[in-house]
DNA sequence: GATGCTCGTGGAATCGATTACATCGACGGA
DNA sequence: TCCGTCGATGTAATCGATTCCACGAGCATC
């Protein structure tokens, strides 16, 4: 492959010459432009972003470590992270962690050793010395959806909490009284508050969320359907499951397929995290919806202030109730929207 | 952060001896290795992986360009070529091009920039100047799913005739005559080849396969939905549609239910590829399954294999047909699988 | 005791860029 | 005419690793 030496040979300049020309910098006569351009052209030759980022001391990459890329949900924020990303002239290297602690570290590891401008992170447990370390190393980093209390680090996520109430009052409404959730990981925040929050909206009704009723899952989709055959076997089941994200859920279907029963006339289901395919399941499933796409896009734009020295702030977007047919019909819905 | 020189310094060794214990070069003495090692561990000292891909020509990383993350094929083709990737010591960076040729190309540019080691692409199109380029300059390369004929590269993929021909003997024994099909970009080798082998199974039975039923797509949900629209307008509309990946289902289901329809009483349904929703939609819908996680680690095995000097094949696998229910109930099923 | 190994080590070149500093010519003002 | 300034360019240091080569010590062989 061409190096710029070639390219200086090739144009009859100096290699300073030819990196001014490439990184346009004022002082290069317009002779000396037009040669080094061909000479380029003619090479095929593009600069060797190792050398640069050598030089430079910066890369002009960033790093997202996500927790499950199977999971729609993360797959999206993904996605709208690199178009963000993109847009802002950098380029992103995803390490998926399947919610496993070492693979998370794995990645952080190899993001760090290929010194990435910034970390994008969403946690899959309480933060390893690893992460806490490069934390306080200074690398910039910003929290998503997930993020680890006490680490000085700008979080953006989406606030479930009032959705969860629109939630409940709609389950309420529906005359359900007997309410569980399969939860996330304790070591998670959006394991914790989600539980929390519907615990909360419970209690505004006079409800309790006994244990019985609080399923352990790990936000993958063996655990919803796992937690869930718990719930069946028990003597009183609940008439309504929470599952705390998607693929919960898609366990939680599981079972009660597999049991031969019906949603929502023998067990109502609810989801948190709404994905296209809920419009079409049997039944469409009623869903908390994150403002994904603009959650990808305020962590890329915190992160990239981080780096260019701006303060980088934390942004906190509500979520929203999708009411659809899984909790029973309603007469007259709480719904805000179908989307 | 700590280079090999402080390193250096803080053991009272030169910087060749801390970097021939770092690459457990033979001939280091133990002291050597013992004083190294502790001050590493001190530093908390990490190789920089920039500065050693510029000295020794390799990144370890592998890029993978894909025609579009948000459809579950593809992110399951590459949850499965990262896993084992890392198992042989290599780094992926994905590219998402979301079917669009210029970003496809933008995605390839910035990896070959960043000199990775070797290159899998699952092309959106026949192939822009600067991919055959790549190809013939030698960078080590494997297409994945889509390929362009003509280029010297090897090709993993799975095979789908044999399934398509089951199943149009499962809908043609289901009574169904009039079939039509949501094709995917002609300029894609799986748009082409599906309409082909459909086209042919057809003709085992003595069929056609219209111009009229033959719509256009482009492997996105919207173009699933414009298709069915169009073919529900007609005065005699298809008593199936075949769509050819599950995006396209997915914009099929929308526009039938959009009109108040059903499946499979009004008009059935099946797709190319099979995800974990199709079990659960309204009605379960029948589809052809790619072994995609096999797919996926044969690229990456054959990518290496090219990247370290040894030959690294095509390999062909085949697909299946599994069996639901948005074709119309089944007396005796051609069921192979109910995965 | 000289010769020739092997082993452990350090010095220095090298990868491909960027950039501080030096140089040189032209030009304008006094 | 002379000097200072500015614009265009080249030389060389530098980033952080790897690795070739040289060197000295220790040891076996003859």
């Amino acid at each position: 492959m061409a190096s710029i030496k070639d390219v200086a040979a090739e144009a009859g300049v100096s290699v300073a010459t030819v990196s001014r020309v490439l990184n346009d910098h004022p002082s290069v006569s317009a002779d000396a432009r037009t040669r080094v351009l061909a000479a380029v052209e003619t090479l095929g030759y593009r600069p060797n972003a190792v050398a640069r980022s050598l030089r430079t001391d910066q890369t002009r990459t960033l790093g997202l470590v996500i927790s499950d890329v199977m999971n729609p949900y993360f797959t999206e924020l993904a996605r709208s992270v690199e178009e963000e990303a993109r847009a802002l002239g950098y380029s992103v290297i995803i390490g998926n962690a399947d919610e496993r602690p070492d693979l998370q570290d794995h990645h952080v590891r190899t993001l760090l050793d290929r010194r990435i401008d910034g970390l994008l992170l969403s946690p899959t447990d309480g933060g390893s010395p690893l992460m806490l370390d490069a934390a306080r190393a200074g690398t910039p980093m910003v929290f998503v959806d997930r993020w680890i209390p006490g680490v000085e680090v700008p979080v953006v996520r989406a606030d479930g909490q009032a959705a969860v109430r629109d939630l409940v009052a709609h389950l309420y409404g529906l005359g359900h009284r007997r309410l569980a959730i399969i939860a996330g990981p304790a070591a998670t925040t959006t394991g914790r508050e989600r539980v929390e929050a519907f615990r909360e909206a419970l209690a505004a009704y006079g409800l309790e969320l006994p244990d019985a009723y609080t399923g352990q899952g790990d936000f993958q989709a063996e655990s919803g359907r796992r937690v869930t055959e718990g719930f069946l076997d028990l003597a009183e089941p609940p008439e309504v499951v929470f599952a705390a994200d998607n693929l919960m859920a898609l366990g939680a279907l599981d079972a009660v397929r597999a049991r031969g029963l019906r949603v929502p006339d023998d067990i109502a289901l609810a989801a948190f995290d709404d994905i296209p395919w809920f419009v079409h399941t049997d039944p469409p499933v009623t869903a908390i919806a994150q403002p994904t796409g603009e959650l990808g896009r305020a962590a890329v734009r915190a992160l990239v202030d981080r780096i260019e020295g701006r303060p980088g702030e934390s942004v906190t977007l509500p979520a929203r109730l999708v009411v659809r047919r899984s909790c029973g019909e309603t007469p007259t819905p709480v719904q805000r929207s179908t989307t």
